[in-house]
DNA sequence: TCGTAATCGAGACGGTACGTCTCGTCTTGAT
DNA sequence: ATCAAGACGAGACGTACCGTCTCGATTACGA
């Protein structure tokens, strides 16, 4: 039985949706224009009209708002869904369609740095770095399927392969290669070319 | 010219090289112990038993001290060096056998997390990353090789694909993926596997 | 009467005698031991096991419950009643003798030194400060009983002769002197003198 | 030799006499105005345009601030100085005249209580409390005086007896007695009388 | 050889943010 | 209506660092 549980809920007033919301819009806001490294949780709690409190009564970390951010989709407005047209490469390249532009904004070179700085100080954002962009469930899903399709070959590390995409976004990011679109396209095609005699000639324009 | 007339009439003694001596090694011993985000001028200055000033006099920014480690080879002690033997992917994990270790070893993810945060905040540090690791010299060149020996297609992306392993490492550490050694190994594999009829399965060896 | 009509009409429970008890309890007890500036409602409300919204519904400040404590006699266990022997410096002495263990008990300075920062910062404290120590009614009634009996001069201003005897001992203990009691004693006697011929050296069983 | 005392000499700054005059400045306003309780270390901060720990550099506690705006005399801008006019009971009330149109201005009484909640919470100011008045040094020199010119019991103890006074001000105030001057000035008086008929002349020797 | 000028260790300064504590009010469900 | 519990907005606490500045001592030229 189960009905005294009931009996153990605890008198009280219970959580604030408001401030829950207030607290992480503001996050969200403070966030993307200035920067994990001047987002302070006094700034976020003026913003969002709030006790500094309660925000320490809910969150341990600067990290865990960001964290919450991302599971809201606070951060990100564009849904990553990778399509399934058959065409593997065209698919991915497609997500790419989706992810640079957010890059390519101004500004978007700076937010992606400000998750890694998050997630690099704290592992509640680290754990949700790859999901975030849709890597771990819509690439790494239609990575699968390509294998199902015979466009992968089958012992392909899929979970690796859209984690070596995001590293790749990450490491140019890093290094403030505004102009690294192509060669991010010329890597996801090389990665995950067919395999043809000769080890398939990329495609003509490809190759250069 | 007078750019160096500037210079030319300065009295006064030069530069210290002992005090720029003891501020890196400190800033490279308390990166290493304390992580980048508890590392302070105060700290350092205290560390390096050196005022303030002298700090802020040469260096503009944390990360600038920062970048002067890597510059120095103070944060890794050993050398990146990828052999080549004729094997590519036997090569590249050599080096793999090299950088494993730092990460395996206690505080090694905790290391290059911080090395990441550094470079997420300062483009000093950001712009020495990929080198860091010997990513950009090192890997980079055998790969180049190995389209000279026909080991890898003609135009294979050389630099994404250094780029892409330390990415896959970046995100497996900021994952904090402790495990994640053997996909990475496979990962490298199906990269740089020549293409062969069907383009799969991968090498027997390799299917496990 | 009708004084207890206001609790007749009410609905709900009536106000808990327990919980006035219980808080009246912890107040004294965490007054005693941590000091007025440290006696937070919060830690009252702990201490007691009660709501903190039961203490200010009844307790406008921290200084009422502290003049309810002084009121019900929480704070000092002794009674401070001065005896009428027919010798009135002796009587007072022997007020003295009720007070002075007290202050010199462990803490007893830091306790009144409490209640005078109480009564500074709160009047209804303040209101009840000469009146708790028995100097309002006790020592004064017997100032009085002394006019009659020929021991005082008879417009001796008898109020302030007990506010300038507890007023020294407060000055006394604000200024952290531990070792005032003979010199207390002395005043007391300076002060209740009778004029007698030679008038000083002061009476034979005085200068013992 | 002391030469090489002049060795151990720190070297750097040396502290800024300009932020602590602004300091005990704006605590002796803030003091004034707001009473002790609402005195606060940043209020003080802001209004000296100060960083706080410049005020917990030198200054251990809000009551170390008020103690050395007692010595500085930034508290009370009058003097306490008691004339010697021959007249004991006089140049005592001619002190009162100074002292307790202090407690009468607009306030007056509220400063008081602050000073004395000060001296309760911080053994700083309670030292300085009875000095601050003019009782320590001015009071008591005066009633040594008297007992030089025989206006006094050679035995009276001059230091208890200012302490008394003081105290019954103190007790008055405490128990917000707005009226009290009268009765002070009789309590003086009475503890002063030299022995007159009707509570016995002090001895002819005393009288001198 | 003696200024002159830059560097050095030290640390005070005006600030900002930290994470904690308590305030007094408000809300909840139980009695 | 009162109670225990505790969330809430507010704001002070005392600490840690920031980056700038000032100090006296210490070099190393150039006049």
């Amino acid at each position: 039985m189960n009905e005294h549980r009931a009996n153990e809920h605890r008198n009280g007033p219970v959580r604030s949706a408001a401030a829950r919301d207030a607290i992480l819009e503001a996050t969200a806001r403070l966030f993307q224009s200035e920067g994990y490294d001047h987002l302070t949780i006094e700034g976020i709690a003026k913003e969002a009209g709030v006790g500094k409190q309660t925000i320490y009564r809910w969150w341990p970390t600067r990290g865990a708002l960001i964290a919450d951010c991302l599971s809201d989709g606070r951060l990100f407005a564009v849904d990553f869904a990778v399509p399934d047209t058959g065409d593997l490469v065209a698919d991915v390249e497609q997500w790419l369609d989706t992810v640079i532009p957010i890059l390519d904004a101004p500004g978007g070179g700076a937010l992606l740095r400000s998750l890694v700085a998050a997630a690099a100080e704290d592992s509640a954002v680290g754990d949700h770095l790859s999901e975030s962009l849709g890597v771990e469930r819509h690439l790494s899903e239609r990575l699968t399927a390509g294998i199902r399709d015979g466009q992968l070959a089958p012992g392909a590390p899929v979970d690796e392969l859209g984690h070596a995409i995001l590293g790749t976004i990450i490491v140019q990011v890093l290094s403030r290669q505004d102009d690294a679109t192509d060669r991010l396209r010329q890597l996801v095609r090389f990665m995950l070319r067919s395999g043809s005699p000769q080890n398939g000639p990329l495609s003509p324009t490809d190759a250069k």
